[in-house]
DNA sequence: GTATCTGCAAAACATTTGCAATTCT
DNA sequence: AGAATTGCAAATGTTTTGCAGATAC
């Protein structure tokens, strides 16, 4: 059986992307974790496994990859930018208590706001979010 | 009758802040052009009515007004804040190709995303934004 | 051996902060 | 005069760029 990192591995060079090491450790992190990180907590959480790391590889690394398709940057706070390796339509919740950013899933939401948006506007992504407080943040 | 630079500096003294010059030039200026503007769109703009001006007037200006809730910023772009005067729900459409924000209302948006939320989520705010091409720039 | 990839250091940008000058009441 | 507001200049923080060394094919 294949580990997750030579899936990783496989999945990256399907994409015509060489698997070098920090391309792997890095889309291997964003896709386990599901914390969607920002370009800090990627940095902070690798340095201790690819000590030589740096902050250019990862700002190049995910570039690459939003540009391939790979991963999503999603867009919440207007100062930071998190990174979701499941591009599919879903709901992102972000806790203005623990800061966390969670998935919700809605069946309908594929083309609920597509399909009402006015004909003559041509629709290539749509994005829904919310803030509030988490199920473990209310007292 | 009034003119509107007389109803923003009403609209201001209701929410207890001080009608200065650059203050409502500022609303006035958002509330009118309803093109979602940026910092630099604003500061630009009003350069040539207010020649002393600066862009750290805008930015105190902006927070008092959002902190206040006279104005919410738009996260569409991570690279770009923008600034909408109508802080009721309603959708933005951003256009790839001319860059231009528009605002699409749906009548049932105000409650479907929340709504359907699990429960134990507490909802305080939700947004929702599509990207494509508007009818402007069909060919 | 040639392409690609990584990571340092510097550059470019955007936003915030401290403070002095100005304006309003 | 006293309090609030403005705007300059400096500080901060984040992202991009140029390039030299390392790595992979």
């Amino acid at each position: 059986m294949k580990t997750s990192i030579q899936k990783v591995s496989e999945q990256l060079k399907s994409y015509q992307i060489r698997p070098s090491f920090q391309r792997v450790r890095i889309l291997h992190y964003v896709q386990t974790e599901k914390n969607h990180p920002t370009i800090d907590m990627i940095y902070s959480s690798l340095l201790a496994e690819i000590p030589s790391l740096s902050k250019t590889t990862i700002y190049n690394t995910l570039k690459l990859f939003v540009d391939a398709g790979i991963m999503q940057p999603i867009t919440i706070e207007n100062h930071e930018i998190r990174y979701d390796a499941d591009t599919t339509p879903h709901i992102h919740f972000k806790c203005i208590d623990c800061g966390e950013v969670t998935d919700v899933f809605i069946p309908e939401q594929q083309d609920w706001l597509s399909s009402r948006i006015p004909s003559g506007y041509d629709v290539h992504e749509q994005h829904l979010y919310a803030r509030g407080r988490c199920p473990e943040c209310q007292l």
